[in-house]
DNA sequence: GAGAGCCTGGCG
DNA sequence: CGCCAGGCTCTC
């Protein structure tokens, strides 16, 4: 479900809500959200734990906790986290629920259930295969079009592929790479090796234009994306060419057309961004 | 570098 | 019924 800009959503939205709890006890109903540790080890493990802080790097949450002790969540496609603040009883359709003190909740709730959480430390997370070797993020200010164009030129693979891929760079997934190549004038299937060095600094400048809005609108909301049990982003009202097959490019009037890119549907206007 | 696989649900 | 979905991992 998410990318960067809902990640962040989600971090700026827990975090006045979780900040200094405690955690009383917490549930996983779902081995298969805890692919590294028992279930009963990880709710041993939390117990009397306090929210230090909530962090981002990617589209990883990290959790900071007291001990040194740190919890990470991917959401994946279709996770949702949300805080309760009524004394609730778990629910078989949650895979997990931390419940805190003053009867606050937690609970991570995840349809297709491809999200996952890890806890540990610092150490016993960097086996994380993912977090291990993630690239930088695009919204740090060191990060530009230099960094991508590095990371890119000697890549025999389209751009999108390139986009998507977390070690190159952190965070963008399918809806922020297809806008950004758009915003840049840069077809989806050109190699990442084609590009200029001055194709890499105008995406790069779309890239952090891009993530910086959705961030101040608070996401995309499509589907399962959620702020909380209910409330949405409204990036999806900006969106330029994602989802808008057969529809108008808004800059040229041209159709928006979509083509399968390393197995991610992909829309761009052929117009704006030729080959 | 490409494709299957992990899952569930909504839509045509 | 088949196809599609804001992600990522593993295998060939």
């Amino acid at each position: 479900m998410p990318e960067l800009p809902e990640v962040e959503t989600v971090r700026r939205h827990l975090l006045p809500q979780l900040a200094n709890r405690r955690i009383e006890k917490a549930r996983f109903l779902d081995q298969r959200a805890l692919p590294f540790m028992p279930k009963e080890d990880a709710a041993d493990v939390l117990s009397g734990r306090t929210i230090l802080d909530i962090q981002r790097v990617g589209k990883y949450l990290l959790f900071r906790l007291d001990e040194q002790m740190l919890m990470v969540i991917h959401l994946r496609m279709t996770g949702r986290l949300y805080v309760l603040t009524r004394r609730t009883p778990p629910d078989a359709r949650y895979s997990a629920w931390i419940q805190f003190d003053h009867g606050t909740g937690l609970c991570f709730q995840d349809t297709r259930r491809f999200g996952t959480i890890y806890i540990g430390d610092r150490q016993q997370l960097m086996n994380i295969p993912g977090l291990a070797n993630l690239g930088p993020d695009p919204t740090n200010d060191d990060w530009t079009g230099q960094c991508l164009l590095r990371q890119i030129q000697k890549r025999r693979a389209p751009i999108k592929s390139l986009l998507l891929n977390q070690t190159i760079v952190a965070g963008i997934g399918n809806i922020y790479a297809d806008e950004s190549l758009f915003c840049a004038g840069i077809h989806p299937l050109r190699m990442g090796m084609e590009l200029t060095a001055k194709e890499c600094d105008q995406l790069a400048r779309c890239i952090k234009n891009i993530l910086h809005d959705a961030i101040a609108f608070e996401g995309t909301t499509f589907r399962d994306f959620r702020l909380g049990y209910d409330q949405s982003g409204s990036f999806q009202e900006r969106l330029q060419v994602y989802g808008r097959t057969g529809e108008s490019c808004r800059q040229c009037s041209g159709p928006i057309t979509k083509l399968k890119i390393a197995g991610r549907s992909s829309h761009y206007c052929s117009v704006c961004q030729p080959k």
